[in-house]
DNA sequence: AAAATGTGTGTTATCGATAACTCAAAATTA
DNA sequence: TAATTTTGAGTTATCGATAACACACATTTT
């Protein structure tokens, strides 16, 4: 491997003096700025940036945490986040927690090992406390995305679960639908909370009533889980309408619907948080509250940045992104 | 900062002695290992792992550079992927090239600096070769996915594209189509070539012409360009079905016609490479030739991780993978 | 009992880069 | 011309960890 000796010998000069043209730093001649410069080019010399964080206690890599790589609300919101990073001159690792506690404490610890210059977190639940003080403790600045987690203080970017919910199922309403099941995430989930308190909102101020056996939890990205459905369907008295707390467990209802002969929208009506990226595209099918998922990770981005570079005030900051109910054809009057 | 050093003073041992203790190297008596790790518990000691890593010259941590983040294909392959790269006990750094020559270059640049101690390369085209050959000047194994690049010896993981693409026409020539457009990715990317010599073989095979004015190159991520559909729709002679060369492609030119007010499959078939992960499950609509995404990311962690290890053989290994045709509702015989 | 081994631990040098300090020669000022 | 300042370097210590060697003491072998 070449390093700054190599250099240093080469052209004449103390390793210091390679350093300094590296970084332009301190001064030096144009003739030996010059010189060391082609020497550098000639043995192809790449900065070892492990030996330069050690000493400079940064690495300039900010680190980005989502729960599923596959669902495009996340990957949207990695392009929004990578983009700021690459502007601001950091480099992005992603890690992909799964909506799993283990795994996510597995990329803390490797965050801290790493020494990375902050994170920008996508938390499974709250639960995730833990690992969120961990960072704390290791004074490593982060944002939280998307969910908030009691307990802790932090900047934040939201979407409007409770409003998007709140619009979702009046939108159901006005179509007549009165019995409105909702497979919702975990409830150690903020979002899933709230989207919860958004059904039953609409469901008051309608003044029809909440029924819980028409309520069911599962993982935010189990969509292969049939077994939701299935309790919804062979209940005495099955809904008409179903609002998924997002888009995969929508992708498992319909996927389940189908399996099971029945149509959506004239069988049932289904609505969902969140659209499918690009993929939406392909068959705008389903009636959702979409949240610009590109803009969580840029303004994420930018928040981590400015806390990171010491241009943050103080207190910490609440940002939440408004959600845009899209009608399409997943949803119908009640006959 | 909690060092080694931190954690010798207070358990009265040398900085020696702690790092045999964290490595489980060397010998140490049962006495002074379980005072080292009390202490270590009690100041939340994390090691540094660029100290490490600058030290023995290893960094356990593997790169995978994908061309398209928000493309269901390779979050799958991803997955697939981590996966591989968790079970061996490396970490996984992913990277983004957005099918551009010069963020790949950037992130190379990344990887020597970082010093990763391997690379899964999705390259974005035959261009792709310039990057590959730095990363072989500077010694890191790597192992390239899903698009051959001349010039260059490695390990490899393809698809069959050409026969997946015979198949695909050859689908559609069975329903009766003899116009069939192809929109493909840059000829500069050798699955586009292949995925070209397929369409035209079936042509052939079926004793049909090939009418080069019905083949149309994009950027293979460039879903939102248009200008290929009107090229098409707007030739004298027009095609009956149209055979996309990536799903992106095939995304494009559906949002395309039906903005146009065009059906598919009754005003033109539509068939391409890929499916769209989980989301296909949504709507099984598309005729497609699906390949093994999840496969090629844990095919090619293994390959790359045996390279690493020393345990691979010295010639370098070339592994295709089957696509599947899977027959939807895209798709219809001409009336 | 002397010699040879084994056990547990410490010392020193090193990985590649940079900060802080030093210093000779050149340029400027009085 | 002598004193001062500026310029363009070099030296040394350091970041946090580990390899290689050294070494005292305990144990085993002859």
């Amino acid at each position: 491997m070449i390093t700054i000796y190599d250099i240093a010998e080469k052209a004449g000069v103390s390793a210091m003096t390679v350093s300094r043209v590296i970084n332009n730093t301190g001064r030096i001649s144009e003739a030996t700025r010059k010189r060391v410069k082609k020497v550098m080019e000639e043995l192809h010399y790449i900065p070892n940036s492990m030996a330069r964080s050690l000493v400079l206690q940064k690495t300039k890599i900010l680190s980005l945490l989502i729960t599923d790589i596959t669902n495009p609300f996340y990957t949207t919101l990695a392009r929004g986040a990578e983009d700021a990073a690459l502007r601001a001159g950091y480099r992005l690792l992603f890690a992909n927690s799964d909506e799993d506690y283990a795994k996510e404490k597995g990329y803390v610890d490797m965050m801290l090992s790493t020494r990375v210059d902050g994170v920008l977190f996508a938390p499974t639940g709250d639960h995730s406390l833990e690992n969120l003080l961990q960072l704390q403790k290791h004074n490593i600045p982060f944002v939280v995305l998307d969910r908030e987690i009691p307990g802790i203080e932090a900047d934040l970017v939201l979407g409007d679960s409770k409003e998007g919910a709140r619009k979702l199922v009046e939108h159901l309403i006005e179509l007549g639908h009165h019995r409105i099941a909702m497979i919702n995430g975990s409830p150690d989930v903020s979002t899933a909370r709230l989207r919860y308190t958004g059904y039953r909102e609409a469901h008051l101020l309608s003044g029809l009533a909440v029924e819980d056996s028409l309520v069911i939890h599962r993982n935010f990205r189990d969509f292969q889980d049939e077994s939701a459905l299935d309790a919804l369907i062979h209940h005495e008295n099955p809904p008409t309408a179903i609002f998924a707390a997002n888009n995969m467990l929508a992708i498992g209802a319909i996927q389940a619907l189908r399996k099971r002969g029945l149509q959506v929208p004239s069988d049932l009506s289904v609505v969902c948080f969140d659209g499918f990226g690009p993929t939406d595209a392909l068959n705008p099918f389903l009636t959702v509250a979409s949240q610009p998922a590109y803009q969580f990770g840029a303004l994420g981005m930018q928040l981590l940045i400015e806390r990171i570079e010491g241009e943050a005030t103080l207190e910490h900051r609440k940002m939440i992104l408004p959600s845009e109910l899209l009608i399409r054809s997943s949803t119908q009057a009640l006959a």
